[in-house]
DNA sequence: TTCATATGTAATAATTATATTACATATGAA
DNA sequence: TTCATATGTAATATAATTATTACATATGAA
């Protein structure tokens, strides 16, 4: 974790309550997209949308394995991280921040 | 800190860096509407949107005073917060989440 | 009265985010 | 060949967020 961007981005992906939902399942171990998809009841194009946001704020990581039965499946997998949230953590991120900044995309 | 609910509300006001911005001013002591406005360059209207998504996540609570010069004066002030993320909190957090649970407005 | 400094909000525009539908490829089993 | 299960994405629709402009009120000082 460096820049705010990254704080940013973190606290956006873990803003709509499907990405921590995923974000607790992944806590208990790896899985691949479909298997996700069922769990959740959703469709895989909205889960990429999900999962592609989740990555950018380097939450999660992906990996490719071909099954026994010769499928390939994408797994995601937790990233460790370790975040501490208070009024002075916060100003020292702030600190960092230009008047002008935007939100990134 | 309770529901699901109040941590994507908490995780979706520090996902904008002009409101983190605002946390890390706020941090180091309160400050009125106008005096807040100056300071990020920003207008008022902006501002209030920002301010109404902090309160909104019970980041911030705002009270009013008569300045010396009799000018009404709308302070906001940081309201004490410590939170801790990590696989393990947001896996107890995300186990709280139904499967249909869709982004609080 | 006019000015400067507070407050507040309604209306709109522009941009992003969220969600769905409809495609497409590839593999192994039946 | 057909079916089930993986993968991926393009196009579109809907909804929410972000940002600006234009108002309005109130106070005390000049």
């Amino acid at each position: 974790m460096n820049s705010y961007e990254d704080y940013t981005k973190l606290f956006d992906a873990l803003s709509h309550p499907m990405r921590v939902k995923i974000v607790g399942i992944l806590a208990g171990g790896r899985k691949y997209v479909s298997e996700l998809a069922k769990e959740l009841e959703m469709s895989r194009p909205l889960l990429y949308m999900h999962l592609k946001k989740l990555e950018g704020a380097s939450l999660v990581v992906d990996s490719y394995e071909i099954s026994e039965t010769g499928k390939t499946m994408r797994f995601f997998e937790l990233k460790p991280f370790d975040i501490h949230l208070s009024p002075s953590t916060l100003q020292d991120l702030a600190a960092t921040i230009p008047i002008d900044a935007q939100k990134s995309k």
